[in-house]
DNA sequence: GATGAATGAGATTTCATTCAT
DNA sequence: TATGAATGAAATCTCATTCAT
């Protein structure tokens, strides 16, 4: 049962490195605080290490803030988009997604809230911002595809529609959090189908 | 002598009172350097006061976040909304407010922006929520109306649904802030049709 | 009684500005503890200012520093060598500059010190570096003149001579800091004699 | 299985004891980056010895720079008046040790730097300057010497006219480390000839 | 009322030293 | 014994706010 036992040390509750436990403690601290709201020092208790041993990992509260987006940034393209099977129908697929991005919303509200918030975009630097077109493009050549097809509308450029997709998804999770909504299993779905009409005309 | 005489109104070409020329200067350093990134003293010389006259206007640099954010919510809320000739089919009135969105957003970025970065989120106190929420009440409830009246589409809620096209419409404005697409004028009335049929269905 | 009283302003000890208040801590703490042996906060209490004070008039420690040695550089010269009469003999004026600098080791004793301890030497910019060639140059001249005037040897290089000398100086005072040995005035003047045989050989 | 068995020197190229290691490594660092400007990580790893190790030999960085100073001023001291034949004339013993003087600061400028460099004075304790004393007593007896004798001017205590003629060595190499000049041997040899003016009178 | 120099609490970052391995 | 990751006290510097003028 004990996750971490190897032998018997049973005492020591988390044997994960350092670095991984700032990240972590990182993603929840700036995702309730903001950023700019937490100190270092707050961050060091909340990871259990010293003040210190943070700039033992990251040069500066920036290289941090930029290695936890693109830590983020990457698994959230994971989570979101890897292992599809593509022989679905197109609006499965889309519709696969659409949950998964609720469900990432849901279940990880850190990490999401994290990416979402705008609080760390002062602090990005061009690496991390190369990685946020990278991630999109394929998305973007999804979108031409499926318009190629004659599913989705050509009437509007693929950026575009991608751009609008996750902005409506983005701002009905915004809404919920700031208490302007309170989002249920059916509200996700009915958003899906909203969101298929305006992909689909 | 008295270097503050008005008996004479020729020299100074605009006197708009203080309290007014601060909003006007931190909305425009608020928006160019986010909340965070602008000291006091700052924000007063952009307003061209002294630093200490900020507080005499405003108890403290949250307050005055507050009492910005508040200001341009109201006046956003007018520019967007008011005046509208209730005559026009719906469709046309969607299709005004959507090109008024996609104005104000030009011709006053910093405006448009300021509203739009999350930066002053953590500052906002009761009232300026209780605000958002007001306005937005409005909308709400005309979205119901169409709904009622078969026009938009009855199987998503309609705060879901006006979450929805304000978040695809403002996300369309920050990937062209963040360089991830240029718009066009056709963009954006494309993008219209899209919002419309996310709408109706 | 009340220190602050304005109606006759001979209570307040000292008006001068905070700059100069800060400057002159400076002299004092750094000659006593060394530039990296004083926090700014202890530097501020000497100076009777706000720690964030200092930063207001300079815009790092090391900037500090350097406007402090170039002051210091520049009153030092001044001391040493303003106000000659050049229609004295050389070996008078000689004796002249050589008293000053002992009367100057004795009465600012602060200065001195920090011109001659070596610890502010990394904090030193470009700028500095070059007001200490320049403020060297004259006297390496004269120096040079007095050996064309066959007073002084002629098998030395003037900048040797005068570095030779300077050395002698500073080592003697040094000599007394470390307590090595305690200068008496008949010392001094017998130090002199012996630099004067260095020099014409 | 004994880590300093010495039975087979054949693959540690040299194993003098980790101590030394250090002591070399931190001449070589403080002579470069001052004693503040090192921190002990860096010296570890010059040592190529952890940090930890450190404190296992020198119970403080303080502790470390005083060892430090009495090693090289012990070595100093043997380098320079070591050896010589008290039977030379006494200008040819100067001579020989103004030159050793010379080779010293050209041949092993760290340990040479290190002892001028003023970085490590605020760290040294009683003992070390005891050592300063002790090791300069003897030459100050000579410098008597060698005014009993006539050679010497004798209007000048011993001990000044010691400390006059280091300082003006020192301050030539000063001078040279901080580009003001560039020496060469005929120079030191001409500093050499106005030493002994200075000393003889 | 208006000012902006002054403030000091608090932020980020460094580094001598320790200690579990 | 040797290590070097970890530490946290202490350094430098910032900035919201105050207050004497």
């Amino acid at each position: 049962m004990n996750t971490h036992s190897n032998s018997e040390k049973v005492s020591r509750p988390r044997i994960k490195d350092k670095r991984q436990a700032i990240l972590d403690a990182a993603l929840k601290v700036f995702a309730e605080g903001g950023v700019n709201g937490v100190p270092m020092p707050a961050l060091a208790e909340q990871a259990q290490v010293g003040t210190g041993t943070i700039y033992r990992y990251f040069s500066s509260k920036e290289a941090l803030v930029n290695e936890l987006f693109r830590e983020q940034k990457r698994a959230t393209s994971k989570r979101l988009y890897s292992g599809l099977d593509q022989t679905l129908p197109a609006k499965s697929l889309f519709a696969i997604v659409w949950q998964r991005m609720a469900d990432f919303s849901r279940s990880d509200p850190d990490a999401y809230m994290f990416m979402e918030l705008q609080d760390h975009r002062p602090y990005l630097d061009d690496e991390s911002r190369a990685l946020e077109k990278k991630v999109l493009q394929p998305i973007v050549e999804r979108y031409r595809q499926l318009q190629h097809e004659g599913l989705f509308r050509s009437d509007v450029r693929p950026e575009v529609l991608m751009s609008m997709v996750w902005g409506a998804f983005v701002n009905l999770i915004r809404a919920e959090r700031d208490g302007h909504l309170h989002l249920q299993q059916s509200d996700i779905d009915a958003a899906f189908n909203a969101c298929w009409s305006l992909c689909t005309g």
